[in-house]
DNA sequence: CATAAAACTACTATATCGATAGACTAAGGA
DNA sequence: TCCTTAGTCTATCGATATAGTAGTTTTATG
């Protein structure tokens, strides 16, 4: 299960994603339309920042808004920066590869076998899926659901 | 990442799986062999037994054994017992579902779409992976270092 | 300089994780 | 029946992570 601190992150790059070309946007804005609670939207923000995802504007007219377009910010890198590693034990992540402590035989560890099909698999989806993408999906969605709306009417 | 009382937990059922045939095995032994401290693997086994996936025997003789032959549990069974639902985000859990408080319209939610994909490329892996076929596939991966070894000689 | 907005520091509950200690209960064997 | 063995249950503890709040500082703009 991801944290809410992922959850929002992730609302919060769609959001931004959606009106990219509108320069900085209020943290305040996005709080308030996402109902999420301010101060924590802020750390979440500055992290996603000290990454290289978003970028902020200080003062009058400033705000926040993606560092790069929403077709190379891809779902992996904003949830590696806000619940860590994708994978499910540190000696399979290609990001961020650690031995695990308990097992010495790494080559023929059976939790490694299938969780290192598991990573492999998550990071397929999660690194071939840009918030732009999301956003397009969210609106042949939205265009479907429409359409059931209609031919019930 | 999976939580070290889930790997405890996984390592012990690889272990049972092995002397699947040798009746009750102690959890002093399994924890010495494995090196998993003794009164934490203790509540593990009490989970995956209230669960249904162990089962135990009392007084002199007793110990712990798999409540059903190693083809037939599952990772997938397992890691629900320690971890909870494989599911990302509560909205697209099938063994137990729960709407997310956060968003109103789930249909449409982007999170949603690229969560449910993840939910379902992890639950084909680890409910198509049964104890046996991990067994199975650490003696390949034996062999295969075995070979190497030998090549090398 | 005044103002707006991000950045930073500090703090507080709450929950979960990993682990340990001790009392209790059931099953066999002598 | 009594004793030993071994699982069961309850409680506790420190450390860490989660979720959220409050207030102050820094920086850019007009």
């Amino acid at each position: 299960m991801i944290s809410k601190k992922t959850k929002y992150g992730l609302k919060a790059l769609l959001y931004l994603a959606r009106q990219y070309d509108r320069g900085p946007i209020l943290i305040a804005d996005l709080a308030r339309d996402e109902r999420i609670p301010k101060k924590f939207l802020e750390a979440i923000l500055l992290a996603l920042k000290n990454n290289g995802i978003l970028h902020s504007k200080k003062g009058k007219g400033g705000g926040y808004y993606l560092g790069r377009h929403p077709k190379t910010i891809t779902f992996g890198q904003a949830i590696r920066v806000m619940e860590g590693p994708l994978a499910p034990v540190p000696c399979v992540s290609e990001m961020s590869y650690a031995t695990c402590t308990e097992c010495d035989n790494e080559a023929s560890c059976g939790i490694r076998l299938v969780m290192k099909e598991v990573r492999d698999a998550m990071a397929e989806i999660l690194d071939g899926t840009s918030l732009a993408d999301a956003l397009e999906r969210i609106d042949n969605a939205e265009e479907a659901q429409k359409g059931v709306l209609n031919f019930c009417i």
